[in-house]
DNA sequence: GAAAAACTAGTGTGCTCACTCTATTATTTG
DNA sequence: CAAATAATAGAGTGAGCACACTAGTTTTTC
């Protein structure tokens, strides 16, 4: 950011430009939306856009940090619920997956294959996927605490095992197969958590 | 394709194009990678290359069927061999998931953003995990009737499940936590499984 | 009310892009 | 060998791109 804002108008064309750029960031990608395409749709003009951002890059990196904010507070709460588990089940098998964690499965796809390419793209998520898994095994240590699963589990290898399924079932139904009934799926899943979490089998 | 190779030399080029394109893919991006240098290293003439493509999206689909279809081969080589869910622990474990499905991690990212907007190569994503999907399947059939799997389980969804997780363990070790140690998730993964597969708990 | 900050509008620049056109060489075929 | 066809080259085109610059107006702050 070159200029940060001092008014409050300020604060709110920022915000405009950084939800027009996420509409098209989402459209056309992060390569293929245009600065000119993001002004037009802010209100703003070019040369004031640029008062804000150093480049496209830096726009790049303030959608990606905020959404990955975002999604974080929404994991928080999913996970710090009564039933975090019970929760995580019901997102996948009642296809609730994206509203339930924050996120916007397009915008991840079009994040993951940027920080393959971009450095900085991938420290943020790196960043955001050790909270997570901090998270997770947080929640499976109150899990553990309250004697719903296992004690001789490895919580951090579970964590990641559970971040690893959730985020596959978001994959697989956003491009793989979005028109299948994931309804079917509940029983199975059932089993298969309970196999993790039980510690034996 | 405009012209379909009818020298040998031709089908030469004609290779030596689609794998300029990988690799310029691979790094830039589909929108990043520009027909220059795909022009260049492949060492053909721009003309040329709009001797056998139409246009840019039709190179894009051509590298997505192939790196499909070179998969789906891998794919069906582990699912086919003596016992495939040790194969799939194995894999993930031992961090050879790339390798043992054939697959380009950084490369599939690439082709899910886009399948986002283009929607012939989502299609061509939704007949191939369709293809996967149905191999799984009868897999697990050959395990079911070896007497090494549960009877009552539901196999279309526990194949689902299966490939979930496998494309969530890949995704993660790409873009989230490439550093992360796999090994420790044998014990955890097994019991997983089991829980899935033993078809109770 | 003066200084500072926010913002507009438009022009321009150099570059890269996908793609085309025209011409030439190599190969096959009758 | 000659005619036809396939393979290839390479310069060229127009559009679009990110970004810069200038000169001005409006709003806020003190």
């Amino acid at each position: 950011m070159t200029n940060a804002p001092r008014q409050a108008r300020s604060v709110a064309t920022l915000e405009r430009i950084l939800a027009a750029a996420l509409v098209e960031f989402r459209a056309e990608g992060f390569r293929g939306a245009g600065i000119a395409a993001i002004c037009k749709r802010a209100g703003v003009s070019a040369g004031h856009l640029y008062h804000f951002f150093l480049g496209k890059e830096a726009i790049v990196a303030a959608i990606v940090e905020r959404d990955r904010a975002r999604i974080r507070v929404e994991i928080e709460k999913l996970l710090s619920s009564d039933a975090p588990i019970d929760a995580i089940v019901n997102a996948i098998t009642n296809n609730t997956l994206a509203e339930d964690f924050g996120l916007d499965p397009v915008l991840s796809l079009e994040i993951y294959a940027e920080a393959a390419r971009n450095p900085l793209i991938a420290q943020i998520l790196h960043d955001f996927a050790r909270e997570v898994h901090t998270d997770a095994v947080a929640m499976l240590e109150t899990l553990q605490a309250r004697g719903t699963i296992a004690t001789n589990l490895d919580l951090s290898a579970a964590a990641s095992l559970l971040i690893s399924l959730v985020e596959g079932m978001m994959v697989r139904r956003t491009v793989m197969d979005p028109d299948g009934d994931p309804s079917v799926l509940a029983k199975p899943l059932e089993q298969m958590l309970s196999g993790l979490l039980s510690g034996e089998c």
